[in-house]
DNA sequence: AAATACGTCAACCGCCTGGTG
DNA sequence: TCACCAGGCGGTTGACGTATT
């Protein structure tokens, strides 16, 4: 039985009042983020850490953006998705200011209708049946414009994929990836630019996320350096 | 106006990973 | 090499608001 990450008798759970709102924003504009299992108790919150540490990151941290996502955003979520999966942390990671759990919650709220809607599999970003039938049927579109201006390549307009994650550790991401591999398939024309950018020594965060925390090594991120997968 | 269905999103849970002794 | 711990991640839940009947 694996020991919980805290003692959850005196913690609370639920939504965040503006009182400890206010204790975690003040402890940690003194202290810096950082040590949360001590953090609750220093900062005279009864919340386990986790609670306090995903609070910050979510709602709380000065960096956020919040509100709607602009259109580019919506189409780079799009392709990184398409190239990376439900690797939400990593997405986050090309969208400034937002966070994974936002972009997890917009995709499964709104982009993954809007896939569907547009005949594409969100799963693995590939035409839906009906759609290559209706294709089929109108067979001068080699590709098809979506309504976010995205393109749908035909498998043959591709090169060679590139496993998405080095080791098919997550189902998900597998699917995505065998997307990539053998049936004719659809993906949207990613004409994505993954340079990794040498992180600002203020954003500790997403040096985190660049450091690639989901068994892609760095070594493994490289071919994705100048993206040639969906060019 | 009330009941129900649906959509959204903050928060929780449990597992995984990397660091350390 | 192993065990332990803290932090991080993705999946899921549930409360709440809005739309529909």
């Amino acid at each position: 039985m694996r020991k919980p990450c805290c003692d959850k008798q005196d913690t609370n759970k639920g939504a965040w009042s503006k009182q400890e709102d206010q204790k975690l924003i003040d402890y940690i504009r003194k202290h810096g983020e950082g040590c949360w299992r001590t953090l609750p108790q220093a900062a005279g919150l009864f919340r386990c850490g986790k609670s306090c540490r995903l609070r910050w990151i979510n709602y709380l941290r000065p960096d956020l953006k919040r509100g709607n996502f602009a259109e580019d955003e919506e189409d780079l979520i799009i392709k990184l998705h398409a190239l990376l999966g439900n690797r939400w942390s990593l997405i986050a990671g090309r969208l400034p200011g937002r966070t994974d759990n936002e972009v997890k919650n917009y995709w499964n709220t709104h982009l993954r209708k809007k896939l569907i809607n547009m005949g594409i599999d969100p799963n693995n970003h590939r035409i839906l049946h009906h759609s290559l039938h209706r294709r089929h049927e109108n067979p001068n579109n080699s590709t098809s414009a979506t309504s976010s201006g995205l393109k749908v390549q035909t498998d043959k307009q591709r090169p060679d994929a590139v496993k998405s994650n080095g080791g098919g550790d997550n189902d998900q991401t597998s699917d995505t990836g065998s997307c990539l591999e053998d049936e004719p398939c659809e993906l949207p024309d990613l004409n994505l630019d993954l340079s990794m950018t040498i992180p600002s020594p203020g954003k500790p965060k997403e040096q985190k996320n660049f450091s690639e925390p989901n068994n892609i090594k760095e070594q493994e991120l490289t071919p994705f350096r100048t993206l040639v997968l969906f060019q």
